[in-house]
DNA sequence: CTATCCTAGTGCGTGCGTTT
DNA sequence: AAACGCACGCACTAGGATAG
C-alpha cells in the first residue's frame, strides 16, 4: 500500500487513538505525522505485512513515551488540567466522522488521565477500538494475557464512573442557548434553577490567564461566580454555540480569537458539569 | 548521626478455574 | 475454544529499626 493512501486510510484513526491518549490535538497531530513518516522512511515496506498494526504501535508507544516525559511537568500544571478542546465544525477535525461521541467528551478523557499510560493504551484499544488481545499485546509488548489483566484493572478503575454523558440532542442545545442567556441576563434564580444542586465547573487557564484554580462545587457558588465572570467579560465579547468534545458547548470570542471553550454536560434535564479552557496555549489549534 | 537491613504494603504478571 | 475473573506470588518501594 502507498504510504499517501494508507495515510487517508488510517489518518482518522490514529489520530482519534493519539488524542484519546494525550488529550492535545497538536501533540496527537504531531505523532500521527512522524508514524507516517517512519512508515515513509522504512526501508522495505514489504516487510511490514500489517501497515495498521505497524502504524497503531509506532503511535501508542510514542504516546506512552511523550506521556511519560510530561508526567512531570503536569505534577506541576496549575490549577485543573482539561484536555484540549474539540469543537465539532472545525473541518479539520477527522475523529468526528467516528462513531462514539462518548469517548471524546470531556468526562471520559477525565477518566483516562486516572490510568497509568499503558493502562490507558490498553483500555483505548479493546473498548475504543476493538482491537483484541493479541493485537494489543504485541502493539504494547507485553504477553496478551497480561493485557487482558490490565484491561480488567483499568476497567474497575473506571467503575467508579460518574453518570454517563448522554449524546447531544437538539433540546439540550436549546437549555443550553436558554442558560446562556439567563447568564447574560444577570438572571440568578434562573442560573441557578437550571444548574443541578450538585453542579462541578472546572475551569483549565493553564496559570497564565485568570481561571479558577479549584474546581466550583454546587449550584449556588457556580451561578455567583458565573455572573461575576460574565461582568467583567468586554462588550465586544461573542458567543457561538458549538459542538464541544461531542457535547452541547460554546465558544467566546474576543477581537476575533477563541478566549473560551465551554463545554457542558447535561443530565436529568439540568446542567452537571460545566468545563471551560481558557489556556491559550490549548485554543491555539483553534485560532490558526 | 548515618548506613544498611528488615518488613509491611503495593503494584504487576502469570496461570488456573469458570463461563459462554 | 475463546474470553473472563480471580488469586497467588514475585518484585519493588518506603519507612522504621538496629548496628556501627
Amino acid at each position: 500500500m502507498e504510504t499517501a493512501q494508507a495515510y487517508r486510510t488510517y489518518k482518522p484513526l490514529l489520530f482519534s487513538l493519539a488524542y484519546r491518549m494525550l488529550g492535545s490535538v497538536m501533540d496527537a497531530e504531531d505523532i500521527v505525522h512522524e508514524a507516517f513518516l517512519l512508515l515513509g522512511a522504512a526501508s522495505d515496506k514489504t516487510k511490514i505485512n500489517n501497515i495498521k498494526a505497524y502504524l497503531c504501535k509506532i503511535v501508542t508507544n510514542r504516546c506512552i513515551d511523550k506521556l511519560r516525559s510530561a508526567a512531570k511537568q503536569r505534577e506541576v500544571y496549575i490549577g485543573t488540567w482539561l484536555p484540549e478542546p474539540i469543537v465539532e465544525d472545525d473541518i479539520n477535525d477527522p475523529s468526528i466522522s467516528l462513531e462514539k461521541k462518548e469517548t471524546i467528551s470531556t468526562a471520559f478523557l477525565l477518566l483516562l488521565q486516572q490510568l497509568t499510560e499503558v493502562e490507558r493504551a490498553v483500555f483505548l484499544l479493546r473498548e475504543v477500538f476493538q482491537y483484541d488481545y493479541d493485537d494489543i499485546a504485541s502493539i504494547v509488548g507485553r504477553s496478551s494475557t497480561n493485557c487482558r489483566q490490565i484491561f480488567h484493572r483499568a476497567k474497575k478503575g473506571m467503575m467508579h464512573r460518574p453518570d454517563s454523558v448522554k449524546p447531544n440532542d437538539d433540546h439540550s442545545n436549546i437549555y443550553l442557548e436558554k442558560f446562556a442567556q439567563a447568564v447574560l441576563d444577570g438572571n440568578m434564580d434562573l442560573v441557578h434553577a437550571m444548574l443541578k444542586k450538585d453542579a462541578v465547573f472546572y475551569s483549565d487557564g493553564g496559570g497564565k490567564v485568570m481561571a479558577a484554580l479549584r474546581p466550583i462545587f454546587s449550584a449556588d457558588h457556580i451561578a455567583r461566580f458565573l455572573l461575576g465572570v460574565i461582568t467583567k467579560l468586554p462588550a465586544n465579547a461573542t458567543y457561538q454555540f458549538k459542538n464541544v468534545n461531542g457535547s452541547p458547548g460554546m465558544i467566546v470570542m474576543i477581537d476575533g480569537r477563541i478566549d473560551y471553550v465551554v463545554s457542558f454536560e447535561v443530565n436529568d434535564g439540568k446542567i452537571a458539569k460545566i468545563y471551560m479552557v481558557s489556556n491559550p496555549d490549548k485554543l491555539n489549534h483553534l485560532n490558526q
